[in-house]
RNA sequence: GGAGGGGUGGGCGAGUGGCUAAAACCGGCGGUCUGUAAAAUCGCUGCCCUAACGGGCUACGCAGGUUCGAAUCCUGCCCCCUCCA
């Protein structure tokens, strides 16, 4: 990720791209043409251990403030995570205990400069300040803002308005945020769109504590994998950077098709022409949605994996799913680590696998992970989703036994997959 | 301080003595279909034994009790929410 030219084109693009709203717009254009270094803010919460795409979004386009030469503070949430972000949520998050805050901001950090580049950037943590608060802090805080007010927040309103529980301390959320801006002189803060009004009561006491109040720079949510909802770890549709690249991949490939040209927009660096171009298609009906949604897998991919990894992983696609033949990496097993599974012609427990090597299936599946249950195992293959589809034993599945032997591959589903394997050949790449 | 509402399976939420391993919906998984792991559609979805038929065990905040039998009734306890003051 990296063409920002320094023409005044390429600027405009990074200000429209994928952007709401700036506001206000007309003093952050000046502020950047002043050629000053601008502190860019940008928060989280290490509440869930894993970025992903849609943290991306908002990633993507700090890193190229950056190579315009700004600065990125990066405030890590040590305390606002301690009360869990209510934004966007219906109901009360569980605090966190700090330690598994502690853990999580490692793991953020490291995904986060997968992105963003980490010699333009401060780390900040906000214990740094709010540790040495006290409660005369806190109230004297508190006061500078009125119930009304916050009561504007959204989902605060209608929690209130619908008589569901509203913890004091999620009230006070948005003015620990807001503080975090005035403790590192924040010029602009970065945020998704139901961030707005944490940025702006930051924007706000800015001014009231005698700062140059910070710009509010709010950026379109990507989509969660269902296409619909934003992308969200508690709704369980992320991307995440950290997917192994055959997931990132099939994860893009399982987008409804209406998310397409949002996701290439936000979460690609195609330029702005070529994204028009391809909408143009799409509406035509000039080109195969699917075409569209491999290049950005492979977009996606390569930019967490590379692109020799992406090339791979959209091969792996093709061989799996479009040609139902069976993947190249899966899980293997020693013939000697299944024996206490054989079973006899009548499926009882034998010690000799030696005549027919027939072998308990529901309790290895369930045992090696395939199933949560051997009642799911058993379910499975009552379905006919277990099937024996290469080596010896092809096709035998028969009741909850199935012959198997080395180069057995046994088939789960539609892309889960196990190998028998022998003793020389184990290693699995 | 007073009044009221509530704690049920992964989620939401029915269920007021046996027909309830517990509706519906969502989610999850699987099948079919397909250009994809989309959509649509069908099925499964507590755990264990069983090829199957069937059987066993655990479960409706916690602890006791009533009863042939309790998620449902009684007693005590814990927890949550709303309103009024």
């Amino acid at each position: 990720m990296s063409k920002a030219s320094e023409s005044g084109g390429a600027v405009e693009e990074i200000l429209q791209r994928g952007v709401i709203e700036i506001i206000p717009k007309a003093e952050f254009k000046e502020a950047l043409a002043s050629g000053r270094t601008l502190r860019l803010k940008f928060g989280l919460d290490p509440s869930k251990p894993d970025l992903h795409i849609g943290h991306g979004v908002l990633l993507r386009k700090l890193r190229l403030f950056q190579e315009m030469g700004h600065q990125v503070v990066l405030i890590i949430g040590d305390w606002t995570a301690q009360i869990g972000d209510p934004s966007g949520h219906s109901v009360t998050r569980p605090m966190l205990a700090a330690e598994e805050v502690k853990e999580n901001a490692e793991t953020y950090m490291r995904q986060f400069f997968h992105v963003v580049d980490r010699d333009k950037t401060e780390v900040r943590w906000q214990s740094e300040w709010f540790n040495e608060f006290t409660l005369a802090d806190v109230i004297r805080l508190a006061a500078r803002f009125t119930v009304a007010q916050i009561l504007q927040r959204d989902d605060f309103r209608t929690r209130f308005e619908a008589q569901k529980p509203l913890g004091v301390h999620e009230l006070l959320y948005p003015l620990l945020q807001a503080y975090d801006s005035v403790a590192i002189d924040a010029d602009v803060e970065f945020g998704g769109s139901d961030q707005l009004f944490n940025l702006l009561v930051g924007r706000e006491l800015q001014q009231e504590m005698g700062q140059q109040p910070q710009s509010v720079f709010v950026m379109d949510l990507l989509a969660g994998t269902d296409g619909k909802q934003k992308m969200a770890k508690s709704l369980g549709n992320t991307i995440n950077f950290e997917d192994a690249p055959n997931e990132q991949y099939g994860k893009v490939m399982s987008l409804p098709d209406s998310a397409l040209v949002d996701y290439l927009v936000l979460a690609t660096d195609l330029p702005d022409e070529e994204v028009a171009a391809i909408r143009m298609q799409l509406e035509g009906h000039t080109v195969n949605p699917m075409d569209v949604k491999k290049r950005l897998a492979h977009e996606i991919v390569s930019q967490f994996h590379g692109d020799a990894t992406a090339e791979e992983a959209a091969a792996e696609f093709g061989r799996v799913f479009q040609k139902h033949q069976t993947p190249q990496e899966m899980s293997e097993f020693l013939l000697a680590e299944i024996s206490s599974y054989a079973v006899d012609d009548k499926g009882r427990q034998t010690q000799r696998d030696s005549t027919r090597r027939m072998y308990d299936l529901p309790h290895l599946l369930h045992d090696k992970g395939f199933a949560g249950s051997v009642g799911e195992a058993r379910r499975l293959i009552k379905q006919g989703a277990v099937q024996v589809v290469e080596g010896p034993g092809k096709g035998s599945v028969k009741g909850a036994s199935a012959e198997l032997g080395v180069g057995s591959v046994v088939r789960v589903g539609k892309h889960r997959f196990l190998r028998i394997v022998d003793a020389d050949q184990e290693e699995s790449s």
